[in-house]
RNA sequence: CGCGGGGUAGGGUAGCGGUUAGCCCACUAGGCUCAUAACCUAGGUCUCGCUGGUUCGACUCCAGCCUCCGCAACCA
């Protein structure tokens, strides 16, 4: 009999910057999913990858001097690294905008959109101000002027550029959520985006001149245009499945098993919310694939107060720093429980120090030592296989509603409730009086460990390692998290 | 009257018609000593942004107001 599929991609960062807590929030989230469906029996597509084309890049490997390709290779590499560092799966897929079977996808998923006849080319004109040298906006002008510039004239500038009938899937998009009452996650977000589609859509461009900017996919059957970048970089999704070859396509093909019949499951964060709930879906739409099943959109991470992270302000967190003091397991702890699963998050060092000390050091760390160090003087072992399928299964309700907070509290309960029974049976003194009932309560603790160990497996992989490991050498080598 | 989402103890959050308003951290007082000065028990702290309304009953529904944050399209 063979699994079910599931298919999960993150967003793929645009290769401008380094990693950032946003995106470490996004991928650990998203693992954290991958494990559980692959704990719950589903045979698991998890994805993630590098967005790579667009004028920002174009503009910074010049400045950088360097070859755009060798820019975004290095770049792309980073971020290859980074994901390891967070812990994430080892069997995640990683796609490249620019990896050869992304750009002939995107080329394939265009010409398929053009022949079913919702591309078209249109003049296109924009204000130009040449104090900026950059496009403007009508909003982001006052009184039809640039506000940084308002003794400059404004240029017209014209171009042909190709078109998107983005109008034409106002009212199936509006169908498609109609129908798909659970489509993106969280409601607040659904509604969001329900009532910008309801006020209508208008077509956008879709490819740039070649000649003002060459760093994009060729469009297909034209040289003067490269693909406007997130044309291409949204059939990323599905190019790391390699569509549209016909070995993928087929039945049972990994586009016919994951996406087609996978519930392909989408987290994002709320500044993608356009682009992954209506943009995406229209896009498949006019291609004639099907949609995704649900797209799950996370908060901000934002600085103390409440105020966006930014270098400007120098309040920006390196998540990378903190892995390197706490370990990844403790960041991932922090994003599954701590920052709030859809709205935005505040974050301190402080904050997080606290939620270290309380949650780990105290919590599952400090369980751990005492348990298994009684287990280890009282010769107590435990050999029962510890089904972690089974009892994940038990918070299936949560994880379904990507509610990991939620399946945290439950962990942390059984946490509190083994160091209560330690506390009410004493076990440590027992043994001194009735040997039997002590080392009864000990191996009932040294369970309930092993339990805990397993349920950690999705959210903290390498403690939940080292639980089974420390209970299977009946001794714990090292202190889980010290205190900080 | 552009659209959407918030405002709940010192901080972070859950609840969304009837609960003693839940949880985590911090705080106070006892206890325990197996453990990472950890752990357990008890306790304090909220007129649930403001003002009206509906209701037997509102944090929960409605209206107005104040306030914060996103979005307002071709920007990754």
């Amino acid at each position: 009999m063979s699994k079910k599929p599931f298919y999960i991609t993150t967003t793929l960062p645009y290769v401008n910057a380094r990693a950032h807590f946003g995106h470490a929030l996004e991928f650990m989230r998203a693992d954290i999913i991958a494990r559980y469906k692959k704990l719950a029996g589903y045979e698991v597509f998890f994805n993630t990858g590098t967005d790579e084309h667009g004028q920002k890049l174009f503009d910074e490997a010049a400045k950088a001097g360097k070859p755009v390709q060798q820019y975004v290779d290095e770049n792309s590499q980073a971020f290859r690294e980074i994901v390891k560092l967070l812990g994430v799966s080892d069997d995640i897929h990683f796609i490249r905008t620019t990896d050869e079977k992304h750009v002939k996808c995107a080329q394939a998923f265009w010409n398929r959109v053009n022949e079913r006849g919702y591309i078209y080319k249109k003049n296109y004109t924009a204000k130009y101000c040449v104090g900026c040298e950059l496009e403007k906006k009508d909003s982001d002008l006052v009184d039809g002027r640039c506000p940084l510039h308002p003794n400059r004239e404004l240029e017209l500038i014209e171009e042909e550029n190709y078109f998107f009938k983005f109008s034409a899937f106002t009212q199936p998009l509006l169908d498609l959520y109609a129908k798909n009452p659970n489509f993106v996650i969280p409601n607040s977000r659904f509604n969001e985006i329900r009532a910008f589609v309801e006020r209508g859509l208008e077509d956008f461009s879709i490819s740039r001149l070649k000649s003002k900017m060459s760093w994009g996919v060729p469009v297909p059957g034209d040289d003067e245009h490269v693909m406007y970048v997130w044309f291409d970089a949204l059939t990323s999704y599905i190019s790391t499945l390699g569509w549209p070859d016909e070995a993928t396509v087929k039945e049972g093909g990994d586009f016919d098993r994951y996406w087609v019949h996978g519930t392909p499951t989408q987290y994002c964060g709320k500044d993608n919310l356009r682009q992954q709930t209506a943009t995406w879906q229209a896009m498949l739409m006019a291609a004639g694939l099907p949609n995704s099943f649900q797209i799950i959109i996370n908060g901000f991470i934002t600085g103390e107060g409440g105020i966006k992270m930014s270098k400007s302000l120098g309040n920006v967190v390196d998540p990378l720093d903190l892995i390197k003091e706490y370990g990844a397991d403790a960041l991932r702890y922090y994003v599954a429980r701590e920052v709030s699963m859809f709205e935005d998050s505040p974050f301190t060092l402080e904050a997080f120090k606290n939620s270290y000390n309380a949650g780990l050091a105290n919590g599952v760390g400090n369980l751990v030592s005492r348990v298994v160090k009684m287990a280890e003087t009282n010769g107590v072992r435990y050999d029962v296989p510890v089904d972690a399928a089974a009892l994940t299964s038990l918070y299936a309700e949560h994880y379904e509603k990507f509610e990991i907070n939620k399946v945290c509290d439950e962990i942390w309960k059984k946490i509190a409730a083994a160091d209560r029974f330690i506390q009410e049976q004493a076990p440590f003194k027992k043994v001194k009086v009735d040997l039997a009932a002590g080392k009864a309560d000990i191996a009932y603790l040294l369970g309930e460990v092993a339990a805990i160990g397993a349920l950690l497996q999705p959210i903290m992989p390498e403690t939940s390692a080292k639980i089974a490991i420390a209970i299977r050498d009946n001794t714990v080598a090292a202190p889980l998290f010290l205190r900080k």
